[in-house]
DNA sequence: TCTGGGGTCCTAGGACCC
DNA sequence: TCTGGGGTCCTAGGACCC
C-alpha cells in the first residue's frame, strides 16, 4: 500500500476566535470562553492574548483572572460555534469526502494521492479565511493521524506542518512523549518514572516491560512512540453513534442539602431527558455521579427492563441511586463488589450519627441507548405522556429551556434560607 | 473562589447461565 | 466434595480527549 497523506485541521483558539470575530471589541484582547461566568467554572478556550498571561484551558476562572485581570469572560455559545464547525466540515468536504470529524473544532482529511499536497492544505486555509476572516487554523500533514495530528500541534496559531515518514525518528528523539494524542498526566507521570521521556525512549521501550507495566496497551503505546498508526479517516459524525447522553452541574457552593441536590438531579434528568427525546433515543442503563466537597467523585449506575426517556422516570432511578451514597463509607464499599442496591443503611459509629459530607457536583447519564423510528407508534398507556414530553419539548425547543417544565424543577437549587457563607462580597 | 462539562474506552470483578 | 470454563451482562472506577 502506497503511503498516505493524512491532514489534521486544528482551528487555532475555536471559541474566542469565534468571539473576537463576531464582536469586534474583542479583537486584540484576552478573552476567556468559559461556561456560566458567575458560578465555578474553568477556561474552556481563551484567545492567543490571553494564552500569553499563562492562562490556560482548563484552569479555574478564578485563577485566570489572577493571572491577567482585565480579561474579558464570556460565556460559551454552543449552538453558534457548532453552527460555525458545521460550514468548516462543509468547507473540508469541497476538497475530499474522506473527513473524519474529531472534534467541533478538529477534522482529520484523508488526501492521499492528491497533488499537490502543501498547495492543497493553504487552499483550505485560504478558504476558511475566505468565509471567516478572522479565523485561522494549523495544518498537519502526515502519513497517519497519530503524526498530523502531532505535526497540527508543532505551530500555532495559522500553522502548517509537514512532517514525512523519514522524519518521524529524528523529530521523535526531541518530542516529549506527552506529545501524543493518548498520553496524559497520569500515564506521561508513570512513562517518566520508567525513565521514558520522549517519543522515541517510547519507541525503544522493550515490549515485556510495557506489557507489564499496561498491558495490551503497552503494545499499542509502543507502536505510537515509533510513529506507526494504522487507523483509518472514518467518515463519521459523532452524532451517528451516541453511547450515551449526561448532564451534570457544579453546585455554586458546596451542600450537604440532599434536597437540595435532588432538585438539581430533577432538573438534570429532564434536560437528559429532552436531549434523548430530540434525537430520538431512548436509555436503559441510569447513572448518578456525584462528587463531593475535596474532589472525590463516585457514581452509581442502574440498568433497567425498558428504555425510557422521560425525565420523570429518569429522575426516580436517580433518586433512588443518589439515597444509596454513603460518603463516608462509599469508597469502601464501591471496592467490596457490594451492589448499589444491597447496600446497607449510614453506618452509625458508636452510636451517634455521622454528619453528611458537603456535596460539590451532581450528575445524571443515561446509555445502553436505542434509537428508534419517530412514527414509531406508542403503546396506548404511554400516550399521555409522550404527549406531554412532546407539548413540553416544543416549547422548550423555541424559548429556552425550563419555559415549561414540572413545577418542582423551578425550585431554587439550593434554598436561600440555608445561609450558605461567604457568597455575598462586600457593598 | 483551586480543580467545568461533554463524552469515549478500558479494566476488573461478580452474577448467572449452559 | 474441593476449584471447570466460556460467554454475557452488570457495576464502579479510572484515564483520556476537547
Amino acid at each position: 500500500m502506497s503511503e498516505r497523506t493524512i491532514f489534521h485541521i486544528d482551528m487555532n483558539a475555536f471559541f474566542a476566535s469565534v468571539e473576537q470575530m463576531r464582536n469586534p471589541a474583542l479583537r486584540g484582547k484576552p478573552v476567556i470562553v468559559c461556561g456560566n461566568p458567575q458560578s465555578r467554572t474553568v477556561v474552556a478556550a481563551c484567545s492567543y492574548e490571553a494564552k500569553a498571561y499563562g492562562i490556560t484551558n482548563g484552569m479555574a476562572v478564578h485563577e485566570a483572572k489572577q493571572r491577567c485581570p482585565q480579561a474579558v469572560l464570556v460565556g460559551g455559545d454552543p449552538v453558534t460555534y457548532r453552527d460555525i464547525a458545521h460550514h468548516l466540515f462543509a468547507i473540508y468536504e469541497e476538497f475530499t469526502p474522506e473527513v473524519e470529524v474529531f472534534s467541533i473544532d478538529e477534522a482529520f482529511l484523508d488526501m492521499t494521492g492528491t497533488a499537490g499536497v502543501e498547495e492543497t492544505a493553504r487552499a483550505i486555509k485560504a478558504r476558511i479565511r475566505q468565509r471567516y476572516a478572522t479565523l485561522t487554523c494549523s495544518v498537519g500533514i502526515g502519513p497517519n493521524k497519530l503524526i498530523a495530528k502531532l505535526a497540527s500541534d508543532l505551530q500555532k496559531p495559522d500553522g502548517l506542518v509537514r512532517v514525512r515518514a523519514g522524519a518521524i525518528a529524528a523529530l521523535f528523539e526531541r518530542l516529549p512523549v506527552e506529545s501524543l494524542c493518548g498520553v496524559g498526566p497520569r500515564l506521561q507521570a508513570r512513562l517518566n518514572e520508567m525513565g521514558i521521556i520522549t517519543c522515541a525512549d517510547l519507541g525503544r521501550a522493550p515490549e515485556t516491560i510495557l506489557l507489564k507495566q499496561f498491558g495490551i496497551i503497552g503494545l499499542a503505546l509502543q507502536r505510537m512512540g515509533q510513529g506507526f498508526d494504522e487507523s483509518p479517516v472514518l467518515r463519521f459524525h459523532a452524532e451517528d453513534e451516541v453511547k450515551s447522553m449526561g448532564h451534570s452541574y457544579t453546585l455554586p457552593r458546596d451542600t450537604g442539602d440532599r434536597e437540595a441536590v435532588g432538585r438539581v438531579l430533577l432538573r438534570l434528568s429532564e434536560q437528559v431527558a429532552r436531549r434523548l427525546r430530540a434525537e430520538a433515543y431512548r436509555g436503559r442503563t441510569v447513572h448518578v455521579v456525584v462528587r463531593y466537597q475535596g474532589f472525590a467523585t463516585f457514581s452509581r449506575q442502574r440498568s433497567l427492563p425498558d428504555h425510557l426517556d422521560d425525565g420523570l422516570a429518569i429522575y426516580r432511578t436517580a433518586r433512588r441511586l443518589l439515597d444509596t451514597f454513603d460518603p463516608f463509607d462509599s469508597p469502601v464499599r464501591a471496592r467490596s463488589g457490594l451492589r448499589p442496591a444491597r447496600l446497607a443503611k449510614p453506618r452509625e459509629a458508636g452510636g451517634a450519627p455521622l454528619p453528611t459530607r458537603a456535596i460539590r457536583m451532581v450528575g445524571v447519564g443515561v446509555s445502553t441507548l436505542m434509537q428508534y423510528q419517530r412514527q414509531l407508534s406508542f403503546l396506548e398507556d404511554e400516550e399521555r405522556a409522550v404527549l406531554l414530553n412532546h407539548w413540553l419539548d416544543r416549547i422548550n425547543d423555541r424559548f429556552g429551556d425550563f419555559t415549561a417544565t414540572r413545577a418542582a424543577c423551578l425550585a431554587p437549587l439550593i434554598p436561600k434560607t440555608h445561609g450558605f457563607l461567604g457568597h455575598q462580597r462586600g457593598g
